[in-house]
DNA sequence: CGTGATGAGTTACAACTTATAACGAACGCG
DNA sequence: CGCGTTCGTTATAAGTTGTAACTCATCACG
């Protein structure tokens, strides 16, 4: 959020309607999607005529990009708070699932399906990569005894392959075997995490949040829970 | 497809142009994605004027539902088609990407964020079972001395549970750790592939295609390539 | 403390969209 | 051959995004 109580007067109050915007849109976003989102209904609810709305946003694109980008920001947030108050991989995987179960809408605003002419700018991007720095740190800083992502064990073609293109990972100074254990964490949990959420597996039978736990399991080592 | 040459020449000529219409929605689709389908730009594109179409589709939601049925339907016939032709794990997946690279906007249909007031009828939820059934007899016919998905091998509490809540898969007499082989497939792949489809590896340097087969490899063995 | 520029919010409008209603014309079945 | 079903048309309603022009409040500055 930008700041509401600094700048002149004008930029306070520009900063809370911005705000507030953004809060109805989250609301009618939660509600119905993000095709469902309409200026003008968020104009209307907030007491105004349609085009005020353009003072504050250019236009839909603008309005839907900041969004995303807030809710990057708060995945980023929500990963490094966890990361920072409670070690392992465990806990990171929970904090992502929570958050988007939380929200599903959020999370296919992130991970979702590309909305057509959108492109991420750059903070968003380095957002993304904010949050893979956490999953990657974490990877490293786990015992060497766990089994690795593969049965066939380091050294596969994709860690060495790997290896060789890790500008992903900035210059983080992670073993091959870390660095794939980050990418098939990030696949594995979004594989799980979208169908749940997607609704592709009401009416399967079995426990969404077993299998995610199953699957965190194969990554982090079996611990006690 | 619905016959195009049965029945009354009316039911004819409504198949075809039903068909047709179809025909110019998957060229918009493909171009613009799900959100941008415009039933006036078809019936433009087709030479009538707007309403025209409403004979031939209750609504928007009704062709996108026929589209989606489309969908389901072509890719539960490929996996199929490619099981009878070249049974194996690796045959399946591959088809499944292939098929997925050639239409991202179709796997998505499928696959991706569902629309907000959309409820799949019974006839698609019975195709996204046969696709299951075909995962999972290829993952029942596999030879025993594969590595099991999980590295604490069979027996997990997800394979319990999986063995108790499998009407997901009919009465098919598979192992618990071929039912649970078969929704990690599911899982891992679409986690890969979904996340290269929207996007999401452009510039971290790897091989989408790579990560996938690695995947692979990780559920069907280690095979020659 | 006034005065003037800046910017907020309004209405009006254009160009879209989905969808319904009413009408004429063509088609095909008996 | 005629009559009814169905097709395609236009007109219309109720939405949407977005621009333009105008009013008026507010804020800053002399």
């Amino acid at each position: 959020m930008a700041d509401t109580d600094t700048g002149t007067p004008r930029e306070r109050y520009r900063a809370q309607v911005r705000a507030e915007v953004k809060r109805h849109a989250w609301e009618q976003l939660a509600a119905a999607g993000a095709s469902a989102l309409s200026l003008n209904a968020i104009a209307k609810r907030m007491g105004m005529s349609g085009p005020a709305l353009y003072r504050y946003f250019a236009g839909r694109d603008e309005l839907i990009t900041e969004l995303v980008r807030d809710a990057y920001r708060s995945l980023a947030d929500t990963l490094r708070e966890t990361a920072a108050a409670e070690p392992g991989l465990p806990a990171l995987a929970h904090a992502l699932r929570d958050w988007a179960l939380r929200d599903p809408h959020r999370y296919f605003l992130v991970y979702g399906t590309p909305v057509p002419g959108y492109h991420a700018p750059d903070d968003i991007t380095s957002l993304a990569r904010e949050i893979m720095a956490t999953l990657l740190d974490a990877c490293a800083a786990l015992p060497p005894n766990v089994p690795a992502p593969s049965p066939a064990g380091s050294g596969t073609p994709f860690d060495s392959h790997l290896a060789e293109h890790r500008q992903w990972a900035g210059d983080h100074p992670a073993a091959p075997a870390a660095l794939h254990r980050a990418v098939v964490l990030w696949t594995r949990l979004h594989g799980v995490l979208s169908l749940e959420l997607a609704g592709h597996f009401t009416g399967m039978g079995f426990d969404p949040a077993l299998l995610f736990a199953s699957e965190l399991d194969a990554l982090a080592g079996p611990v006690a829970h």
